[in-house]
DNA sequence: ACCAAGGTTTAATTCCCTTT
DNA sequence: AAAGGGAATTAAACCTTGGT
């Protein structure tokens, strides 16, 4: 057995699952972290488990609540004090149907067993755990493979640093990518929390386009479908469109890679959107637009629409680099998920403070999961340097 | 020409919550 | 683990740009 998984997920507080994990044959690291949904799919050909009282009274329930306007949590909440002061015969008659499926469930499956159909199931499960106890590998035969993606498909945003602009930051994002944080830093203190969740409430909203310039950002409205087709349908986001078309069909012509249209819409969401901060910290964010000229794709009309572009001239900035400070907000790249997190850091503070994202890790439903996660650091800019001793960046 | 690093898409996955 | 529906988030590999 692997020795490194021992540890870690001891170290992870996790080690009530490692007998699973190795039992299944997930005995490295990578192939634990590599676990997926297709993995772990249940016998095709098997009976189905009948539903609970519950979920079919929930069903039930549910269907009558359809109309209104209240979201999913609230509905389930809804669902289940209706349970609580449902009518004890009514209950009753749930019950007694979810017995009789379950009876009824219990024969199928006993006859189940006796099929071929069963046998092989067996068979293979043997077979794969013999398999990997033989070479520690996982089922990979089992995976299903994705369509492969055609060219100019997105990079691992998720996987690099945060803290570039920081002053001194010395993690390149090749390193950084190498590293593994495999410990949470603990950070508790309740002002970098609040800040922690307005940039994430932000960055969710930006990219949606539901924040505005002057908007009140504590009561952000829900996002509704009419919302969304009013973004897509509008005019800016026509001629944004255009734009794009025009651009992929300039690029294509001098063999350079077609831009998708989508992209325009992107573009025009970001800028539209003026990202407030903390009063304690306004002033303080910065973009990479300070330092570099912005997008590959402004939102200047003039300067991408010509048929005439050629390789090396759409980068046009006609405001110019915008200068350290606020100002540079209002072209910033704020307000595109991801993404947007990973250049934001706070210049006025970049000695003392820096964000940046760590893995998170932790069992869900049916994997070990990774998340990452914004995390707001204490210490000397620079990732490595600004981690708390013992945080387990490792190489 | 090369390096570093930002930028992009879709499909897949997770999350929201309750009960048994 | 299942249901309910849909928004939010992420992974994946390569392209583009700025700078040297």
């Amino acid at each position: 057995m692997n020795t490194e998984v021992s540890s870690i997920i001891t170290q992870l507080g996790l080690s009530q699952y490692l007998g699973a994990f190795v039992d299944e044959g997930f005995d490295t690291w990578e192939a634990l972290l590599d676990i997926q949904e297709s993995d772990l799919l249940p016998d095709q050909n098997a009976p189905e488990r009948p539903p609970t009282a519950y979920v079919r009274f929930s069903n039930k329930t549910r269907e009558g609540l359809k109309d209104q306007n209240i979201t999913f949590a609230e509905k389930a909440k809804l669902v289940g004090e209706n349970w609580q002061t449902l009518a004890p015969g009514e209950k009753a008659e749930y019950e007694s149907r979810a017995k009789a499926e379950k009876d009824q469930y219990r024969l199928q499956l006993e006859a189940y067993q006796k099929t071929d159909n069963h046998r092989q199931y067996s068979q293979y499960l043997s077979e794969f755990k013999q398999e990997a106890k033989r070479n520690g590998k996982r089922r990979d035969y089992e995976r299903q493979k994705l369509e492969p993606r055609p060219p100019g498909y997105g990079s691992s945003i998720s996987s690099r640093v945060e803290a570039r602009s920081g002053v001194g930051a010395s993690v390149t994002s090749k390193e950084f990518d190498k590293c593994r944080v495999n410990q949470i830093p603990a950070i508790s203190e309740p002002t970098l929390k609040r800040i922690h969740n307005h940039i994430s409430s932000f960055q969710t909203h930006l990219a949606n386009g539901r924040v505005k310039p002057g908007d009140d950002h504590s009561q952000l409205p829900p996002l509704t479908l009419e919302h969304r087709k009013e973004r897509d349908n509008s005019p800016e986001s026509a001629l944004m469109l255009s734009v794009a078309r025009a651009s992929r069909i300039d690029k294509a012509r001098l063999g350079g890679q077609a831009q998708t249209t989508s992209r325009a819409t992107h573009q025009l969401r970001r800028h539209e959107v003026v990202p407030t901060l903390p009063d304690d910290l306004q002033g303080g964010l910065r973009s990479r637009t300070s330092k570099q000229s912005t997008s590959s794709m402004p939102a200047t009309e003039e300067s991408t629409v010509s048929p005439s572009l050629s390789r090396g001239t759409t980068t046009t900035n006609t405001q110019g680099p915008q200068p350290n400070g606020p100002t540079a907000n209002t072209k910033g790249t704020i307000g595109y998920g991801t993404s947007s997190l990973r250049s934001l850091s706070f210049g006025r503070l970049a000695n003392k403070h820096t964000m940046f994202r760590v893995r998170l890790i932790g069992v869900s439903k049916w994997k070990l999961s990774t998340q990452w996660k914004v995390m707001y650091c204490l210490g000397p800019s620079g990732v490595r340097r600004s981690l708390p001793t013992g945080a387990g960046l490792t190489e």
